[in-house]
DNA sequence: CTGATTACCTGAATGC
DNA sequence: TGCATTCAGGTAATCA
């Protein structure tokens, strides 16, 4: 599933081929996919088709890109972009470069026509076989916070509404380790909650979450406002360094055809050390010659898998 | 504010 | 074989 190791894929693959070019037709083949969009299919298409994509911003797993819109003034004296165009991958969202011969992916749910540019393909497509992710056209609103949004090739002090309530991604450039602790202790919840929760830091799922605490030696349940701050920076570490082995190993096919979104990327093909492993030796453990067998707990009515030597649970106060 | 629950979906895997 | 159930996951809405 898409995580945010491949959004980022995807957006410099969108980078590279939707960058400049305007949208001059619009297909929703399965409107489930735009019910985000309030105003409804119609609406959608009508506010993308003549419009220009001006750059691909990200920020946790939300990607939209700023649009100049039909008719609008381009250039030097161009005013600044007030919608944008809003994906979100969901669980199996996938954005696809195709030329026009080619048929439609049996999940095909949105096709967009794009500008003729040399020895690219014609279209872009969002296919999504269990349609939790979507499109929709959005606002720009101002950020509140200082300094440009999340990743992106000229950063803009604007952020798509949806966007606004989540906080910075651990790959952000401006991502605050300081704000992030101070709001982390004041919580009285679970590590794991407090990393999934996108309002204090975004772009962590249930698998990186897992990966991130078993890399940092720390339980799920661990209470935040027990941590130290040098715990605190070691599962922040630990998710940036999970998310950039992931971004290495599935960034290096986006050059292909594809936008690249393969639902499953190539860490996923490599090995998780906590996730998916119940029963499995702890690897960590392993190598120090201890013999400790991955569990796996439902937290959060998921998953979570932990080493119960190197990740006790806390208790009592004690840990 | 926090957390628990549910809706949103499909297809693979499992149970009988 | 076939039919029913369970599970997976991110986000948002709702309720306690």
């Amino acid at each position: 599933m898409p995580e945010l190791p491949e959004v980022e894929v995807v957006r410099r693959g969108l980078v590279s081929w939707v960058l400049g070019r305007t949208i001059t037709g619009v297909d929703v083949v399965d409107p489930r996919s735009v019910r985000r969009h309030a105003l409804g299919p119609e609406d959608f298409a009508g506010n993308l088709e003549g419009a220009t994509v001006l750059d691909i911003v990200r920020r946790g797993k939300f990607l939209w890109m700023p649009l100049q819109e039909a008719g609008a003034v381009a250039g030097e004296d161009a005013e600044p972009p007030k919608v944008a165009l809003m994906a979100h991958l969901g669980m199996s969202g996938q954005l696809l470069m195709q030329d026009n011969a080619e048929p439609d992916e049996k999940h095909l749910k949105v096709r967009l026509w794009l500008s003729p540019r040399d020895g690219m393909p014609g279209q872009l497509r969002f296919v999504d076989q269990r349609i939790f992710g979507g499109l929709f056209v959005t606002s720009l609103v101002p950020t509140d916070d200082a300094g440009p949004g999340g990743l992106a090739e000229k950063p803009l002090p604007l952020i798509a509404e949806e966007a606004a309530h989540i906080a910075r991604d651990p790959l952000d450039p401006h991502f605050s380790f300081g704000d992030f602790y101070r709001r982390l202790r004041s919580r009285k919840t679970g590590l794991k909650r407090a990393l999934l929760d996108q309002g204090l830091v975004s772009g962590i799922g249930n698998i990186y979450a897992d990966e991130a605490l078993w890399r940092a030696k720390l339980h799920y349940a661990r209470p935040t406002d027990t941590l130290r701050r040098a715990e605190a920076e070691r599962v922040l570490t630990a998710a940036r360094e999970v998310m950039l082995d992931a971004l290495e190993a599935g960034g290096t096919s986006f050059d292909s055809l594809y936008v690249n979104v393969n639902g499953a990327s190539g860490y996923f093909e490599r090995s998780l050390d906590a996730y998916g492993r119940e029963g499995e030796q702890c690897r960590r453990c392993a190598a120090s010659g201890i013999v400790s067998l991955m569990r796996r707990d439902m937290f959060m009515n998921r998953s979570s898998y932990t080493c119960p030597v190197c990740q006790p649970r806390p208790r009592n106060g004690r840990w």
